[in-house]
DNA sequence: CGGCGCCTTGACTTGCATCAAAAGTAGTGG
DNA sequence: CCACTACTTTTGATGCAAGTCAAGGCGCCG
């Protein structure tokens, strides 16, 4: 369609290729061989990018696609019969989004750009032709429902075991070690949710998320400007982390 | 191997047939021809019961089975890195169980009996070569998985969101409805798992639970001795297990 | 009978929520 | 470019739900 070369490295462009993709690594494609690499960048379509606050999906959609974030952030929320949010995770760039749906053939989740957010999608029917002939990508559809259950299991733990400060702490070193993986730095990152976003997720109020940030700035962890953070000392928030 | 019959309705029997068991309108089954349900059956193993404390599988044993629990009562445990147990949920008959070790071929999380239980333990494998020829068995599993992970993120909602006395109603409200689905009484069950359990599960403490259990008793909502519930007036269980 | 789990009850403490208000930041339009 | 409005974040003061600590009851089994 466009003449812009494939070798773009360009996270917003529209017409990458999924082998040129600085998240191969870690995306959708591990462990798959060239030639599958090939014939999955065939059924990925790219479009616009979702603005902030946009949706990707809402709660109740037709289920056909899972989504992998090339960059932005998004947040995955689910509303509850009496009409209250639950933020159920953070997603940044190289994750897959969208699974959720594939039992009901609808999704029971929405998720929201935090961020301005480049897309790819992949429509799940092809996906699951694709499978049939290459194991690996079936094997690696299975480990991203299991991780999901294991996040959301590791969240539950967190939520009615630790503290406040232990909680966002356990976050902080989460995006870190998230950055990290996508060879970004470990220690300096911005955080793309709001405090109140926070709060949802960890079961705090937004009052409280704000009150540890100070204490943890005092105390000489971290540092924060606005929603840029610094973390002075991995070793003592990784210990905060912890429950006694 | 026997000469018993397999029209025995006795849950305990290692010799029933799929078809027969009392569970099959909400077990594995569900949906599927009797022609499937017939070599379903055939892969299906029923080893002896389970007693109380009995492990089904431990975190880190090899996943080569998921299990359907025939009668008794299960829990299942995720154990943190610094040791602390988390229950993950409670799975009464009819309920299938083991999945999560299909991403990492690996149990990641430990299955303990609450009482004696009867299981049937399906071979992943053949599971896997049946799913070929009967797609509705394919979609039944992922419906499995689909609704653990939505079980987790209403755990993480109830938690994050809710207060004690709200999060035991919830509790109670589940049991009767599965209970009665498994078409048991609604309103006067036992309660498989101890004060500890629960207050796991829901993150209280033991005295919380004994204390909302009280409570809830004193208001004329439900009748509690030791571990058998009545609830005598559900309209009111059900208000006070939402927020407000 | 005595010891050991499990559960209940009471007295006290505390971490976080709530309420309230100010300070900071962003978005909009004249 | 600044003024105006609206939202987000911070900070402080206060109250309460649930945790902690401690003691006692009850059923169970050797």
């Amino acid at each position: 369609m466009s003449a812009q070369p494939f070798s773009t490295h360009c996270s917003h462009s529209q017409h990458a290729h999924c082998s040129d993709c600085r998240l191969a690594g870690i995306c959708l494609p591990i462990s798959l061989e060239i030639s599958d690499i090939d014939r999955l960048n065939e059924i990925i379509s790219r479009g616009r990018p979702l603005q902030k606050r946009d949706y990707l999906y809402r709660s109740g959609d037709p289920f056909h696609s899972v989504f992998a974030l090339r960059s932005g952030a998004i947040k995955t929320v689910k509303v509850t019969e009496d009409g209250l949010e639950q933020v159920t995770g953070f997603h940044l760039p190289g994750e897959i989004i969208g699974i959720d749906g594939l039992a009901t053939n609808t999704h029971n989740n929405s998720a929201v750009a935090l961020d301005t957010s480049a897309i790819c999608e992949i429509p799940f029917h092809r996906l699951e032709e694709l499978s049939v002939r290459v194991p690996s990508l079936q094997r690696r559809f299975f480990q991203i429902m299991s991780k999901e259950i294991a996040e959301d299991q590791a969240l539950i733990t967190l939520i009615s075991k630790n503290s406040a400060e232990e909680r966002i702490a356990a976050l902080l070193l989460s995006l870190s070690a998230r950055n990290h993986n996508r060879g970004l730095s470990a220690d300096n990152f911005t955080l793309p949710m709001s405090r109140a976003d926070i709060g949802n997720y960890l079961g705090l109020t937004i009052e409280t998320v704000s009150r540890i940030f100070t204490r943890l700035h005092k105390n000489g962890i971290i540092l924060l400007d606005k929603k840029q953070v610094t973390i002075l000392d991995a070793a003592r928030l990784k210990t905060t982390s912890q429950a006694p």
